[in-house]
DNA sequence: CGGTTTTATACCTGATAGGGTATGAAATGG
DNA sequence: CCATTTCATACCCTATCAGGTATAAAACCG
């Protein structure tokens, strides 16, 4: 399970807020099971149920240039 | 079936390439009624096949944060 | 207007995502 | 070091997504 973007993200944030993965799971809504998915970087994931989880940071999935994301480490996941 | 963000980013691409849903779904190689569905808003799909569609493109799904996104229609989506 | 192309909607089916859970590994910290 | 917490992996089950297709509606254009 490659490490996506959107999983380091997620893990971040997470931690950010000093949340466990049954914590996250609780207070988004949605399945432990899931959670841990998203985490590892699962590919086949339904976009509503990780909607659910980014909108818990304010965030939501949107089409995103590919350098931007893949390579760098940028603003929007790295820190704030 | 909300005009998402995503489903307008999508048509408009398609169209700019001169592109009938049915090209698209070819090309990119998923099938024709995703792309519908796609195009449509539904909320409920899977990352991995938008993901194939958004490669086409040269964009991926990423977390994005939600005012950027959802009202306003911005520079990657809006025009070339 | 009629003909052509493109798109939308509905149906059936197999494959699998997601929930729940149980167990073990790994990290954490006393 | 051992105890506790957190995380990873594997299982079963149900709901449903994605593909294919067929049909109809809609947009387009002569």
């Amino acid at each position: 399970m490659n490490q996506s973007e959107l999983s380091r993200f997620v893990v971040q944030r997470r931690k950010a807020l000093k949340l466990t993965q049954p914590q996250l799971a609780d207070k988004v809504g949605v399945g432990l099971r899931f959670i841990r998915e998203l985490e590892a970087g699962k590919p086949t994931l339904r976009m509503d149920k990780v909607n659910e989880v980014l909108r818990f940071f304010g965030c939501q999935l949107g089409p995103v240039p590919i350098e931007r994301s893949a390579s760098n480490n940028n603003e929007l996941d790295g820190h704030a």
